[in-house]
DNA sequence: AATAAATTTAACTATTTGGTTAAAATAAAT
DNA sequence: ATTTATTTTAACCAAATAGTTAAATTTATT
């Protein structure tokens, strides 16, 4: 999974998902080396027997998560669907994800604010930039039939991940103003698997 | 400014003004007292004097930094402008406000998931659920009116913020994607100061 | 059974860091 | 000039934590 190809054991795994869900929730600041050990069910000896060092470690975890989450960002994005059907998908599948990631956004963002090096480092082998490529001839072609209006790309694009993302980032203080439970945020959001591509549809449709 | 009220010393305002810089750059936990004494031009020992704890210190920075945000957030919301006025206006003056503090959504967002009482703590006394109450009440208004289509005064909010903050929170994340420069990346924030109360009011408005 | 590999135990090192202390030095107030 | 308040110096303490080590123990391989 994390390691490209190969064999994993067992405890390698459980080293390293215990490490992700730690790493995700406290940052690499932190976390604790002790507490990963714990919740792999073993001790700071054999993390360190498997691991060298912290840092190697959250590198490694770093770079699986980037990728992760990059992956289903534009996945729906450069798929082969409609613009409008494309839309829909992108929130759909998005939202999910997110659902069961909810600490993710927080922790991509704070480990960006905390070393931005970390993408230059990774971002450059992702393919990042080409990737929505498709995404931006299909919306200049969108443009030229008069189906949608005249709209930048690049900000379509940040908007729908700023509509996805940030209700997860933000998820406690939102809840606090609303002041609702977990629960009822969880309904929340669902909801806005559908309201959000309406409210993106539109907003760039011609009439 | 920060200490309700009344009188500071000079060295309490370096000090005060240093630590929320590096606070907020660098998170409760990844500031060092050493550096804030620094950044202040003092030494740790007098740091101390004046300001017993790190805690202490953090708290009260959090505390200054978090109704700065939400007034900055809510003052538009709340004013006495029609709807698409008050949207342009919100935009305007939030995107603004986030260019001279770009490290302010990462921050509070990391601290907030860290420690979600620090919300508990600092909201309730911030009559923050009272405050967008007016505006929902307007859309209410507008929605009978026949001026805009039926939504969720809620989620139009979320969105609202999530459009605005969530470019800063993810500056170096998108840069890179789009290959430009931090220069570049100010035009494109500005230019969004333009695109988003257009796509907002596109998105709501009734024809 | 014998050998090798994986895991635990537990004590230890080194470093970082928040915080303290007491005395000396400087600046401000009277 | 004398007293008081502010600031520096610099050594120090205590706690947390990453990382190491070597021996013992368990588990898997042959």
């Amino acid at each position: 999974m994390i390691v490209e190809g190969l064999n994993l054991t067992e405890t390698e795994l459980k080293i390293i998902q215990a490490a992700k869900d730690i790493f995700i929730k406290k940052g690499m600041e932190g976390a604790r080396m002790q507490e990963i050990a714990d919740a792999a069910g073993i001790n700071k000896a054999l993390l360190h027997y498997y691991f060298r060092s912290k840092e190697k470690l959250f590198e490694m975890i770093f770079k699986y998560v980037f990728t992760e989450v990059l992956t289903i960002l534009f996945e729906v994005v450069s798929s082969s669907m409609g613009i409008e059907e494309k839309i829909r998908a992108f929130f759909e599948r998005h939202i999910s994800f997110l659902k069961e990631n909810p600490y993710l956004p927080g922790f991509i963002m704070h480990e960006l604010a905390r070393n931005p090096d970390l993408i230059v480092a990774n971002a450059a082998n992702l393919k990042i930039s080409t990737i929505p490529t498709e995404f931006a001839v299909q919306i200049a072609n969108g443009i030229k039939n008069g189906e949608i209006k005249e709209i930048d790309p690049r900000h379509l694009i940040v908007n729908m991940m700023s509509l996805s993302v940030f209700p997860f980032a933000a998820a406690p203080l939102i809840r606090s103003w609303m002041q609702i439970d977990e629960n009822e945020y969880g309904k929340f959001l669902e909801d806005r698997k559908k309201f959000l591509p309406e409210f993106v549809i539109a907003s760039i449709k011609k009439y």
